[in-house]
DNA sequence: AATGAATGAGTGTTCATTCAT
DNA sequence: AATGAATGAACACTCATTCAT
């Protein structure tokens, strides 16, 4: 989109990244780190060390802790956010792409969302939160809507308001940090969990009396 | 019991208090803290503060940061079990006792078990961790008999594993984070979600084809 | 000699010792705590639970630990004083009794002096420094006059200063600290080492051209 | 040797110091103060306010102070073994080298190894103890050497070990501690020692009978 | 673009000391 | 005579942040 302000002879071949290559490894390295030890067990020594430069050089990418975390979020968000639509947006019906979408939450070891808000909230200022908080939002609805079209679809019962049932798949999902439950095998668990959610979900019969 | 002015050895001394105001404070004000905010965040100078008494008094009760959390979480858990198994008691169907326990968790914002422990786990030792884990069993333990017996009672279908159950339903009260729902009214998601978490368990129709 | 203020009828049988039982079970605890690991390292609270009373109670007994250790130190000089008088006595050559007190001396890991000194003197007033270097001149004192009378029966050249002597001796001593020799069978290394010292101090050839 | 501008990968960011002057300032305030006072005794905030520098600072440079105390005494026992060793190679006779060193280490108020060891021995690990004892082991070393010459030479007796001898000499060097001797002229306390020393070890007749 | 240097504020922990009982 | 309770000052160590180069 930014041209470059030079009209002169554009440089043949690929063009140099928008992005710095550092940067990006820089928001890479950390968003891992974020999500893996939580946001106070981050510090930027580790993030530089983790990216070979220098805690320094970090902070010539990022004005802030909390900034870095901030762009990491988006960062996240915005990759978890194209993988779940490219699995909403599969032919098959809708219990099979939440399984999906649930075996590959639960693999990784990831802390959950909120769970890191709640270590940095401290740090981040409005429109960083909100920044944070609309990545989630589009994420969100993406579930939310793939729920709705489940109602039309008849699939589900119209009972259920599509929200609570996002936030409610979502909360299934944090059984991934169980430590008893590791005996079991994962994808055992995960089919039979989203079983009781969808039949839960599902239900024809009287609910509400 | 105690003899009044009879030479019957009385120890010397200051005698102790029946069981120290100030201990008692320091470990609801401690534990209330760390549910809040987590292990990490939960400064020994700021739990003084909050008891209105020095960092050195915290001390004076408690050896180690690490001690004082082992030894809240214990009580909160005793906390958290006793009244956990006075519902589960309770002469009425199970849904209705799992949604009292799930409105009672729901009411308070605590962080949940598995955030806290990941937390504390770097200063924790094998005892105190056991001991930790010790007493969140007794919880579980009860939430698995409560499932058990239902699927005897036919309540619920034989297919589930209580322990999957127990964890499913423990994930779910992790909504109570997701702040997008503080919109909704706490007494109608608490129903919503149960009903929907019960009849998925129930349903007596085919489950995995 | 400190005759009771009341004239009265003496109470029979053995009398109550003027110093406490508890009294005197601190200093000896605290003197071998002080010796053993020095001044800085011993805390009130490890001595009290050594005598298995409370650091309050120490402080009942003694003001301060400088107190403590100015009482310990006169104490433990004391009994260092009569144990050496008591070898230095004896009917024997001089020699001999040199090997004996350094061998008594050297058997157990006791810090030597100085080093104590130094580290309590940031507490000490210059009474207590007094009061202990007071104690400690009167074993050096001992030293001093067995060498005196050596010179004086020839057994040593009349060259040497005795109280040149003494501190070369003492300072032969700490030897004993150093980890390298513990290889050496202590009792051979004892009469090598004294051996040297003695016909250094002997020798009736020429000395200082 | 630097090349100027020419393009050969100059490293980005500010280039380092030489020897950070420092990080060098560190080492020898640190260095007086240990042996000065001991290791217990020396906080950090003591060696940065002595360098007018932070605490923080410190830090930067030495991550322990474990490592700090480390780095210390191998700089020290570096110092101490170069003028050691230029000493002992004088072409005069050992005598005269020993009083030599003996009033050089009597000039200067350093506590004695083993003492500053003992402290510190709580906090270092086994690596850190054996580089400090490797670099004691060379000084050790060379007075051993320089007494199995003067053996060879007939110098000393055969007698004696020299192991024990280096030892000997060492310790009788803690005199220096010995407040009392502060009235004597250093000089000529040290010529009457090492004499005796000398005597002591050098004596043709009889030894042990 | 990237770095070495330096810092201030905070954290967990220890300890001599005081005081009411 | 002895104790439980409480504290202030210090210490080792960490970390986000700044700045000149």
């Amino acid at each position: 989109m930014k041209q470059p302000t030079q009209p002169t002879k554009r440089k043949p071949g690929r063009p140099k990244l928008e992005q710095s290559e550092t940067k990006i490894n820089i928001l890479r390295t950390a968003s891992y780190l974020f999500m893996e030890i939580g946001y106070d067990k981050v510090s930027l020594e580790l993030v530089a060390q983790k990216c070979g430069i220098t805690k320094a050089s970090v902070y010539y990418y990022f004005s802030n802790k909390s900034t870095l975390f901030t762009e990491c979020l988006s960062y996240v968000m915005h990759i978890a956010y194209t993988a779940t639509i490219s699995i909403l947006q599969k032919p098959i019906p809708l219990k099979e792409r939440l399984t999906e979408i649930a075996f590959k939450q639960m693999s990784n070891a990831h802390l959950d969302f909120e769970t890191m808000m709640r270590d940095a909230a401290k740090d981040l200022s409005e429109e960083q939160i909100q920044q944070i908080r609309d990545a989630e939002g589009k994420l969100e609805q993406a579930l939310i809507e793939a729920f709705e079209q489940a109602i039309e679809r008849g699939e589900i019962n119209a009972v259920h308001q599509p929200l609570l049932l996002a936030h409610l798949f979502t909360a299934i999902l944090t059984m991934k940090n169980h430590l008893k439950l590791k005996a079991l095998p994962l994808q055992e668990m995960v089919e039979q969990t989203i079983h009781i959610f969808w039949e839960g979900a599902m239900q024809k019969s009287a609910s509400k009396p």
